[in-house]
DNA sequence: GACCAGGCTCAGT
DNA sequence: ACTGAGCATGGT
């Protein structure tokens, strides 16, 4: 077990089920079940920091992929500090100075957001699990079986209609298998686009099919740790038209990432995080009243 | 039964 | 560059 000391203050539940990431379970009391690319681990808060547990005996590089994952050494403090002083954004993220950013696996991030387009987060964590059951191999974890997120040749090996009815992907299984295919034979390399400033690595992603103006930002944000974007889905277009709201005509998405960039800067992905977290709790509230 | 979900593609202006 | 229609599926 490792423990990563500055991530004491992490908010777990925010960062592993706020719709970042859609694969990991809560466990036993306390812990939370999941990989970091193919390794299975389990995690804990405590005041001592982030405990990341393997579930397997080896557990050799676990803790600089961990670091890596959850991005350990970006100052938070100070992003935040600049953030805040925005006296609306500071209203919006209060209770969530846990909420950080993952930089997760750009493949599994790639096929997560395919799947996310116009869709819920309950669904979607449904049919990533079944593709991980479709195509990836299975691994024996304290006598039960679980499965890694599948490689790209795994998934492009897969044809759309096995996709549709094993998956419940619905129209999105050709994106979801043209996608595959491009990454497996090398003719998109997602690793290579790490070198890339945002705007080249928005137009490579958005080469991809399935990957739009919105799924490409946050595969900017959640995979390569870009924070100067800010996807704008349909939960953002309320809360950030009602927060800063603006004369004239309704503003379009891209209206409101220009906006929002400029209004944020550097820091535009936290802020969306931040207004994404803040819309959907006053949501979840809202009905539990009722 | 309409409406919605971390929207995208394609055709028509 | 902008706008609308059509799109699978499951939940409310």
């Amino acid at each position: 077990m490792i423990r990563i000391r500055e991530l004491a203050g992490m908010d777990l539940e925010a960062v592993l089920f706020g719709g970042q990431t859609f694969r990991w379970e809560r466990v036993e009391v306390g812990w939370t079940a999941g990989w970091i690319g193919d390794r299975p681990v389990r995690v804990r808060v405590t005041q001592e920091g982030l405990e990341v547990g393997p579930r397997t005996a080896q557990d050799d590089g676990l803790e600089p992929a961990a670091r890596r994952y959850f991005d350990a050494d970006r100052d938070y403090a100070g992003i935040r500090e600049r953030l805040l002083r925005d006296d609306r954004l500071r209203v919006a993220a209060a209770g969530l100075d846990g909420l950080r950013i993952l930089r997760q696996p750009p493949f599994e991030t790639v096929i997560s957001f395919i799947v996310s387009a116009n869709n819920n987060i309950p669904r979607i964590t449904k049919c990533l699990s079944s593709l991980c059951r479709l195509g990836g191999k299975p691994v024996s974890i304290d006598g039960e079986i679980e499965w890694p997120f599948p490689r790209p040749e795994s998934l492009a090996g897969l044809d759309a209609a096995t996709l549709r009815a094993e998956a419940n992907l619905g129209y999105r299984d050709r994106y979801v298998a043209e996608t595959s295919a491009l990454v497996a034979t090398g003719a998109a390399r997602l690793g290579d686009w790490e070198a890339e400033r945002t705007p080249a690595l928005l137009a490579n992603l958005r080469g991809l099919p399935g990957v739009g103006p919105k799924v490409a930002e946050c595969i900017a944000l959640f995979a390569y740790g870009r924070f100067d974007v800010f996807p704008v889905d349909t939960w953002i277009r309320q809360v950030y038209s009602q927060t800063y709201p603006s004369r004239g005509p309704v503003a379009t998405d891209r209206q409101i990432g220009e906006r929002a960039r400029r209004r944020f800067g550097s820091g535009a992905g936290l802020a969306q995080q931040y207004l994404f977290e803040f819309v959907r709790r006053r949501g979840r509230a809202a009905v539990n009243q009722t």
